[in-house]
DNA sequence: GGCGAAATTATTGGCGCCAATTTTGTTGCA
DNA sequence: TGCAACAAAATTGGCGCCAATAATTTCGCC
């Protein structure tokens, strides 16, 4: 098989708008800077059309903006947005809560305690990337138990949008510290069966994880 | 002024996703029908280049969905992603009633009236499209009054993608008569200024409005 | 007449060219 | 030296052509 099968531009648009979105995740690209398509096409190893393609993609989910004739560049997310962005997510991923507690199995237990040591040797060791992907794949895992897929969907679309901010998450090692205790205490909200005590636990992860000032209610 | 000022291909784009995405609301298209680009040339009076862009807008957006080679199509929604749908908007949309009580003036409240009433009477003698189109109204201009406009996108984004299932909303008139009193039981909590009985005015709205067999529970 | 294969037609989709626009750099003048 | 006008370079973006693929029809054979 020298050969291998061509995708379809389908699937190279997408596989390249995850990669740039990743980027910009991981802050290879900060809010406000503005994406060359030359640059991309060689960092990607893409055509112009592919990343025109993928950049379009981003705009549509708001991950990038669009100027015309000036191009892309990572969305800046203002104070007052960022602040409704939370207030949402607080609002989805605690209604995660009921669905996980009573779905999860021993074994997602058992992997949910591996990811949150992952994380706990990642604060100490690890890089702010790692730091940040393993978060990112203990919460995703978690989330993934709630039975709703279009739930979770939104839950980490509006997750990406929140990365255009200025404001830094984790700003001090102390809040990523605190993140770290409550991955456990979510962990022994999830062993009891604790539904309520897990929402709880999520919504002032989500609020108190990111230093902004008054924290938006939450409904209940 | 003989010589328009000509738009940019974001506008243009985005207009004719626009029109498109309401044609599907209109049910111009039907669910799992086949949009041929060439026929949305002519009935949109657009170029090529610009459908496709569009075409593409909407499939990031899942109201339509891309099979390479063969084109696009007015989504189809199974049932299991039906009723997610319909779970996560109850969340988001519940979700609205505190912000919404805290905020509306007066004014708002006469304007809501009127559109309750305009709704009354398009249920006697309206078209479905005239149905749909001021219940559309009526929960637009509430649901702006909740002080959070990314929770509002969310809630929009979901209603479009759920109108691509089979299930007919408002399958029988008694339904939409009970759409009709609901909005009216609506108004007096929201007059009340009781959030939580908007709350659950709003959840039931939801879940009793389309006929699906068990209807998932809501948070709380 | 029924069925499968081949030819024809219809439709989509990759992509590169070049015009429009913006940005950067340079020159000339007060 | 500061500023404005002009020129050059860089970048984006519209769009049409035609190859690739799928759908349809025709044809020939059993």
């Amino acid at each position: 098989m020298t050969e291998r099968k061509r995708q379809n531009s389908n699937t190279r648009r997408a596989m390249l708008a995850n990669e740039i979105a990743q980027a910009i995740r991981l802050r290879a690209f900060r809010p406000g800077e503005w994406l060359r398509q030359i640059d991309l096409e060689e960092r990607f190893q893409a055509t112009r059309f592919d990343v025109r393609s993928a950049l379009d993609e981003l705009a549509v989910r708001k991950t990038i903006e669009h100027v015309p004739n000036r191009g892309y560049r990572v969305a800046e997310v203002d104070l007052k947005t960022y602040e409704e962005i939370l207030a949402t997510r607080i609002i989805l991923e605690r209604a995660t809560a009921e669905g996980i507690v009573a779905r999860i199995d021993e074994a997602g237990i058992a992997r949910l305690d591996a990811l949150a040591a992952q994380f706990s040797a990642a604060v100490r060791t690890g890089s702010r990337t790692e730091q940040s992907e393993i978060n990112r794949a203990f919460h995703q895992f978690m989330y993934s138990f709630c039975g709703n897929a279009v739930l979770e969907e939104m839950i980490w679309s509006l997750r990406d949008r929140g990365r255009g901010s200025q404001i830094t998450v984790w700003s001090s090692h102390e809040l990523l510290q605190k993140s770290d205790r409550e991955h456990y205490e979510m962990m022994a909200a999830l062993k009891a069966r604790d539904a309520e005590r897990l929402a709880a636990l999520i919504a002032t992860h989500i609020a108190k994880g990111a230093p902004v000032g008054p924290v938006p209610v939450e409904p209940g």
